[in-house]
DNA sequence: CATCGATTAGACTGGACAGTCCAGTTTGAT
DNA sequence: ATCAAACTGGACTGTCCAGTCTAATCGATG
C-alpha cells in the first residue's frame, strides 16, 4: 500500500511531536535537547531532522498545533444555541465549558511557555492570544449582541461587554495557574462555583434594568 | 575610609544587578550568560563571581530584589485613608493606583520570566503571586470589610470581593502584557477608563442594594 | 610609601548541545 | 526477490558557556 508508506512516515511524525511537545513543554525552548526529543520518541536523531529542518522549526510546529487544536476546541463548543433560555444559563453554560477546556495542565503549560519565550517568539504570543481570548471574546460578543437585541441585556458595547464577562470568568484562575503552577488550578467545583460567581456579576451590571433582584 | 572600601564593593554589586536584571528579563535564564552580564556591568567575570556563587544564585538575588521591590510599592500607595469618601471614589484610586505601579514594562517583563522559569524554580512563582496579588487582594479586602461595616456595600465575604475585583481590574491587562509583549500594554488612559469600568461592574454587583443608581 | 583587599584581562577546563555525516539495516511496494 | 525510501546508531565538528586559575594592577588606608 502506497497509503503504508505514508503511514510508515506519519507514524515518525506524530511520534516526534508528541515527544517534542512534552520536552518542549517540561523544558522550554531553550533547556529542551534534540537528543532527549529523539530518545524519548524512540527514533534516531537523523529521522528528527528528516522531518524537520531544525529546533526552531520543531518548535513552532509543536506551538502552532497544539494553540490550533485548543482555539478549534473553542470553536467547537456544544453551547450555541441562544434560543429563548435566560441569559444565565447560557452564559454559565459558555464560561463552565471555557474554563473545562482551558483550565488542564497541558494548555497552561503552553501558556507558561508560549508567555516566557515572547522575547525570542513574539508572534507565538500573538498567535496564543487571537486564537485564544480573542476568539472567546468574540463568540461571546455575538450572543450578547442577540440578548441586547431581544432586550435581556442592558444597550452597551457588546464587544466591549464580552471582553469584561471573559476575563471575569477566565482572570483569576489563568493568573492563579501561571504563576503557582499546575497545583495552582483550581478544581473542577471551584472552577463552577467561580463561573457562577462570574455570571451574577457580570449580570448585575449588564443584565437589564427591568428584572433586576 | 572605612566607608569608602564598602562603598566600592557596593557599588560593584549594584553594577552588577543591574546589569543582571537586565540581561535576565531579556534573555531568560537559560539564554542569559555570565560573560554577558559582566560585559555590561563593565566588570570581570572573576568580580561576578566574588560577589555571587553562581548563575543561580544571582539570578534568585535578582528576582528578589524586584519582587521584593515591586511588594514594597503596592504597600505605599498613599490611597490608605478610609474616610467618608464615596466607595467609588477610593476603589477608582486603588485600581488606578495598582494599574500604574504594575503595568509597566520591567514589572511585566519579570512576570513574564517567573511564569516561563515556573518549571525550574516554582518557589519563584508562588513568591511573586504572595508578593503580588495576593498582598493587593488583602489590603482591598480590608478596606472592604469597613465599608460593609457602615453599610455602602452589600454584606459578604470581603475576601471573596476583594479577590473579585483585584481580578476584575488586573485580569484583562495582565493578561495582554503577558501575550503581548510590551506593547500589549495599555497606555495610561486606556487603563484610567479600564478601572473606572470595573469599579462600576463591581458597585452594581457589590453595591449597597439602598443606594443603587 | 607600603600594604592588603578588591579588581582585571584573559587563558583554560570540562561538558553540553545543534546539526552533519556515514555505513549499514529495516520496511513495504512491486 | 528486488529496490528505493525510510530509518538506525554512533561518531564527529564547531560552538557556546559556567566556572576556575593566574599574574598583574588598582585604590583606599595606615
Amino acid at each position: 500500500m502506497s497509503n503504508g508508506a505514508a503511514t510508515r512516515v506519519q507514524r515518525s511524525r506524530e511520534k516526534i511531536l508528541a515527544a517534542a511537545e512534552r520536552v518542549f513543554l517540561q523544558e522550554g525552548f531553550l533547556g529542551a535537547s534534540m537528543d532527549a526529543i529523539a530518545d524519548l520518541a524512540a527514533v534516531s536523531k537523523q529521522t528528527v531532522y528528516a522531518h524537520f529542518q531544525s529546533k526552531e522549526a520543531l518548535f513552532l510546529e509543536v506551538i502552532a498545533a497544539m494553540t490550533g487544536g485548543a482555539a478549534r476546541a473553542i470553536g467547537e463548543d456544544g453551547v450555541e444555541p441562544l434560543d429563548d433560555r435566560p441569559v444565565s444559563d447560557y452564559l454559565t453554560a459558555v464560561a463552565i465549558d471555557q474554563l473545562d477546556i482551558v483550565m488542564t495542565p497541558r494548555l497552561m503549560q503552553l501558556r507558561r511557555m508560549v508567555i516566557g519565550e515572547t522575547g525570542r517568539f513574539p508572534e507565538l504570543g500573538r498567535s496564543l492570544y487571537e486564537n485564544g481570548p480573542l476568539v472567546s471574546i468574540r463568540r461571546i460578543a455575538r450572543v450578547l449582541a442577540h440578548y441586547i437585541a431581544i432586550g435581556q441585556i442592558r444597550d452597551c458595547d457588546p464587544a466591549r461587554a464580552a471582553a469584561q464577562f471573559n476575563w471575569l470568568v477566565m482572570g483569576a484562575p489563568t493568573n492563579a495557574a501561571m504563576l503557582l503552577g499546575d497545583e495552582g488550578i483550581p478544581s473542577r467545583t471551584e472552577l463552577h462555583a467561580h463561573a457562577q460567581e462570574a455570571v451574577r456579576i457580570f449580570l448585575s451590571a449588564y443584565g437589564s434594568p427591568l428584572d433586576r433582584d
